[in-house]
DNA sequence: GTACGCAGGGAG
DNA sequence: TCCCTGCGTACT
């Protein structure tokens, strides 16, 4: 406890910053938070100990106010700078993941605010779509038209005309209440777990009640009632008198988990993801800070929430696939299991994550004996697996279709075709997985070879047939498409496959099939991905033609067969990781299929059918495939026998950025048992117009490569215009 | 991160 | 001479 007088250290968010001193006017204690000024402005801060700067009495400003917003806790201060310790972010930076609730301490703002009107009979555009979308995920809850534009990614002439139309009424601004997220939960006793699953369940409850630190891997395929046994511990803990945090992959937030997380604790959860009102960001935010919310249920970024007595987490599906897409990297390079993990480790509570296809990683330390595995193998209501078979496209080439006159190459065997007229005979249902999003990847001149591409990144264009323009997948950047090309004056043709594509071929060749597209520009909410589940359950579409978003966890009973238009698309990838990636989503994929009274099949078309991906595939061998990837990555000396730290440097001119990289080659240090590696191109060597180059740090998994790494960068000056990211432990390469 | 101050160069 | 721009620095 400190008083009034006493120096204390403030750490503050979006500053590099590890820490100022201020004066207090009053007492507070480590973790309170407080208004303090950085060169004449405002931040929100944090006391994090005693002042150590030993400065000059008269350069010490005082803090402004203690907020009465609750506190931080000992555990977290602690975990920001062992995340500081461990991404090489500065710890301002960390702060800045938590503190991102800019309107937490403001008094509510009176804005003009609007609700939907589902009563409006105005015509629905894609758009206004989301915008409805919008509120429905909030509960119509009245919203300003930045919240709207935000929550919907329209622009303000969208809003304004749905306002205009009556589409939008206007609402009082209000203060929001809150105590509305205050739910009770208990247990209805609506479910009876089964032998395997309570045995899991009690396991984990003597972690609980034992009061320390374990990592538990859940351990079972989907349908194999992984979430019950996990409800059971969050009520554990929850009647304990903890908090319990259960992250998840955004688009298994559905209303199909709420609805089983209120059958068993009597209440809805608090729900915690990216599309939030600003009104309700602050008001969970408030409520878990003071420690009123104490189950909340979100994406990883509600790992960021300022918790209090925190003593359970469950990851759901610990691996995340990453959206490679231009979305803007929300909060840096972490990787959120492993800060999850880190949490609890501090705290000294137990951490639960649960999986159908756990990482190398996680198995790894299964191995080691470090995390605790619990399997559950049976399946629920007896569901068999499905079978998976190969199409060997060397020898099975793909039929051509017509459209007019025009003779086309197709992208579906013969083979895959006939599945595809079989089971829609028999009237079940279709699913085509292709993870490559618009018509074409390729926009090339047939005479001259040149190719269309984004002049900000290295990347070629995508064509998107529904927008009609050349789509960069990188920055997002549009075009028109040029109807000749540029150099030459020739045609252009489009070359390769997307999901456009694939639907033009398969509408073509089953012109009386109902198909329905699935990708991240079709579906642009949770509520669009929701609504289209429940056509395909209630039989109104034959054929689901999607990436990768259609992978997870959607319970299909009359879907028997799905296809893998190309299933070697993820092995030529370069980084260790391409196996483990491709394994994993052709085994989520393949486990849509066949998941009621019918057994399922599934096709995958490729030119390799012996790679040992493949061949694991079919064999449904998880393990199997996971041992020997682990093998090759013990011999190669990859995570997690060894380490890496991606050092990217970008800068705005190529002799800038040159003239630094030399710099740094020059002063590298000596590693021992490892080595730096670079500088080479990125792979991606243009985002944006920035240039970017990599070095590699490589070190064995005992090595402790971060202070080398900094020292390294530290050393030498670093010019205007170069940035500099640090990725430990990257999980991808660009 | 970002505000600010200084140095250098072009326009008047 | 004035002002704009680019770069470097410090922020408690």
């Amino acid at each position: 406890m400190f008083n009034s007088g006493d120096i204390v250290k403030v750490l503050i968010p979006n500053v590099i910053n590890r820490g100022y001193d201020y004066r207090l006017v009053e007492s507070a204690d480590i973790g309170n938070f407080v208004r303090v000024t950085v060169m004449n402005r405002h931040y929100i801060g944090v006391i994090v100990g005693a002042g150590d700067s030993g400065l000059d009495e008269s350069k010490i400003k005082s803090v402004i106010e203690v907020s009465n917003v609750g506190k931080m806790s000992k555990a977290d201060i602690d975990w920001v700078y062992k995340m500081s310790d461990w991404t090489l972010m500065a710890p301002g930076a960390v702060l800045r993941l938590i503190l991102n609730v800019p309107d937490a301490f403001e008094a509510v703002k009176t804005e003009q605010l609007y609700t939907f009107n589902f009563d409006s009979s105005v015509k629905m555009t894609q758009q206004r779509q989301a915008v409805s979308d919008a509120f429905a995920s909030n509960d119509n809850e009245a919203m300003s038209v930045k919240d709207i534009m935000n929550i919907a990614r329209v622009s303000n002439a969208v809003v304004k005309s749905m306002i205009k139309s009556g589409a939008l009424l206007s609402a009082d601004s209000r203060e929001i209440k809150d105590n509305r997220f205050l739910y009770k939960y208990f247990d209805t006793g609506s479910v009876k777990l089964n032998d395997e699953q309570q045995s899991a369940a009690d396991t984990i409850a003597k972690a609980l009640s034992t009061d320390g630190f374990s990592v538990h891997l859940l351990d079972g395929i989907t349908g194999s009632g992984k979430t019950q046994v996990y409800f059971d511990s969050v009520l554990r803990a929850y009647n304990a008198g903890k908090s319990v945090l259960l992250m998840m992959p955004e688009i298994a937030l559905t209303a199909q988990f709420i609805d089983r997380f209120e059958k068993r604790f009597g209440a809805p959860p608090v729900v915690w993801h990216s599309n939030l009102t600003s009104a309700r960001r602050r008001s969970i935010w408030r409520g878990v800070a003071c420690g009123d919310i104490r189950i909340v249920v979100g994406t990883r970024s509600a790992l960021f929430l300022p918790w209090q007595n925190l003593g359970l987490i469950v990851v759901d599906e610990e691996h995340e696939e990453h959206d490679t897409s231009y979305k803007q990297e929300d909060m840096g390079n972490y990787h959120a299991r492993d800060m999850a993990i880190l949490r609890a480790k501090i705290a000294n509570f137990p951490i639960v994550l649960a999986s159908a296809t756990p990482s190398v990683e996680t198995l790894h330390n299964v191995a080691l004996g470090k995390y605790k595995r619990l399997r559950l193998t049976s399946r629920f209501g007896g569901a068999q697996l499905p079978t998976i078979e190969t199409i060997d496209m060397r020898v099975n080439r793909s039929e051509s279709y017509k459209i007019g006159d025009e003779e086309k190459n197709g992208n579906l065997s013969s083979q895959l075709c006939e599945a595809i007229k079989d089971t829609l005979d028999n009237h079940q249902q279709v699913m085509l997985f292709i993870n490559r999003r618009g018509f074409a990847p390729i926009v090339q001149c047939k005479k001259c070879g040149w190719v269309a591409g984004c002049p900000d990144c290295s990347t070629s264009y995508n064509y998107h047939k529904h927008i009609n323009k050349l789509v960069c997948h990188m920055c997002g950047r549009m075009e028109i498409v040029p109807s000749v090309c540029p150099q030459c004056g020739n045609n252009v043709s489009m070359r390769g496959a997307g999901l456009e594509r694939i639907e033009e071929e398969v509408m073509n060749k089953f012109p009386n099939a109902r198909t329905a597209l699935v990708s991240s520009d079709t579906i642009m909410s949770r509520e669009a991905l929701e609504r289209l589940v429940h056509k395909m359950e209630n039989g109104e579409i034959d054929i689901i033609i999607g990436t990768q978003i259609l992978a997870k966890g959607h319970h299909f009973p009359n879907l028997t067969l799905v296809g893998v238009v190309d299933a070697d698309m993820g092995l030529f990838g370069t980084d260790f990781r391409a196996g483990e990636h491709t394994f994993q989503q052709l085994f989520q994929v393949a486990g849509r299929a066949g998941r009621g009274e019918f057994p399922g099949r599934v096709l995958l078309q490729t030119y390799q059918p012996e790679h040992p991906v493949i061949r694991a595939i079919c064999a449904g061998d998880r393990d199997e495939f996971m041992a020997s990837d682990m093998e090759s990555r013990r011999a190669a000396q990859m995570p997690p026998f060894g380490q890496l730290v991606a050092v990217i440097v970008e800068a705005d001119k190529e002799t800038t950025l040159k003239k630094y990289c030399d710099e740094l080659s020059r002063n590298a240090p000596a590693l021992n048992g490892g080595k730096i590696m670079g500088p080479i191109a990125a792979q991606i060597y243009q985002i944006r117009n920035w240039y970017r180059m990599r070095f590699l740090i490589s070190g064995n998994a005992r090595a402790n490569l971060q202070p080398i790494v900094s020292d390294w960068i530290a050393k030498v000056k670093q010019p205007a215009n170069v940035r500099i990211k640090i990725d430990v432990n990257p999980q991808n390469f660009m």
